[in-house]
DNA sequence: AAGAGTCGCCTTACCTTGTAAGGTGCCTTA
DNA sequence: TAAGGCACCTTACAAGGTAAGGCGACTCTT
């Protein structure tokens, strides 16, 4: 026994792509310093060398996504518009990858310096395309938290699940005339029902396309 | 000793306010049940008579919010427009109120009842107002958190203020320059200096009233 | 080469928080 | 007056974050 083997030092990266993993696997509650420990094969209070508390390891795991969203967005060409229909639309699918992250990201008091560049970048897009300062701050807040790829999921599919289910539908339509009807329209013109009747992904782009189009009528 | 002090018996309703009294006092972070317990003059456990769970309550504290929120939106006439402009801005005065109430209620998994009957409404005032079911849906995924009072609130004044202030302004205009052109734009054309310069109930206003005109001319 | 750091990790322990299990006293009702 | 149950309490445990300090194995002097 005591044949210690040979360990890789941990540094801060693995600890952050450790805790990055975990979310993914087993959801965001899953992430405590206990397991992420455990996962590298150390024990909870070593963690505390590389990082000084669970929040500002939270901060830095959201810093992570954040650097990828940048990297995913391609500035690439065209005008202001396609542009920031691009870079959205690449967040999105980052965010696809890490569905903690849209709650993390509302839970967290302070925003991670590198949203302020990421931001920056907007305003920049904006700017050239014809904005004025004011009109561009404006629409970074219509915005919301479309840059990062999601909206608000006010009304989350599992819930409508969960509880459609369980009412009794008869009464539900009596209850809720007109979202009854909307599901039952919707059901049927669904035109590729494999996505259900809620796809996000059309949407999160029918949402971007409502916004883009009011501002670049006010632009003018 | 021992005289006990005649006490009211506790109920749900009771044990529910009190929890809202918590969380707008000191925020939700200290809606414990020990102390609301105490708060209450009465021992942890003595909840769990009235509350199946923390959760629960939570969702029940929600649910509470919620009926704040119908009782305030007056329906009142005009068209579909007028009327979900004073409905979401009623909600917010009411989310003014419960500052934690968005936080809380994009973490919920499942959405309380009284919320559909909410939702039931919109879509109800949309379909009246000459919507189709299948834009009326898509008007409510536009919406995001808007018919609750509240837009995603990525970029944090506490953020900005405390980031601004640590990092040296002039490395900031350097690195970012578009926002740095942007603050000091919308510093030197502020109507109203002393609501600061970035006035959430405008941005509010602004983002429904982009939405509603977009989704007005989608209806035509 | 021996002593002194120092790096990287571990042990122990404390506090907070949710909640399971099971009392206990008083008030109502039969 | 005995039984039951209502409303509340006591005790205790399991997570989970983290403060304090230890300890072995390198590295670096001198």
């Amino acid at each position: 026994m005591a044949v210690k083997t040979f360990r890789e030092p941990l540094n801060r990266e693995k600890v952050l792509a450790a805790a990055v993993d975990l979310a993914d696997a087993e959801g965001i509650k899953a992430l405590t310093m206990r397991r992420l420990a455990t996962d590298l094969g150390v024990e909870a209070m070593s963690l505390y060398f590389y990082v000084p508390s669970k929040e500002a390891l939270l901060d830095d795991v959201l810093a992570a996504v954040l650097a990828e969203i940048t990297a995913a967005a391609d500035p690439g060409g065209g005008d202001w518009r396609s542009r920031l229909r691009q870079q959205f639309l690449a967040a999105r699918r980052v965010m696809l990858r890490h569905p903690w992250a849209p709650g993390l990201l509302t839970t967290r008091r302070t925003i991670p310096a590198t949203a302020f560049a990421y931001y920056d970048g907007i305003v920049g897009t904006l700017v050239a395309g014809g904005f004025s300062h004011h009109l561009a701050h404006r629409a970074i807040h219509a915005f919301g938290s479309l840059p990062f790829g999601f909206a608000q999921e006010v009304f989350s599919p599992a819930a409508a699940d969960t509880d459609a289910a369980e009412a009794d539908l008869a009464a539900m339509a009596e209850a809720l005339p007109n979202l009854t009807a909307m599901v039952a329209h919707e059901l049927h013109s669904a035109t590729d029902p494999t996505l259900g009747w809620c796809d996000s992904q059309v949407e999160f782009e029918f949402t971007v396309d409502l916004l883009l189009d009011g501002l670049e009528r006010l632009r003018d």
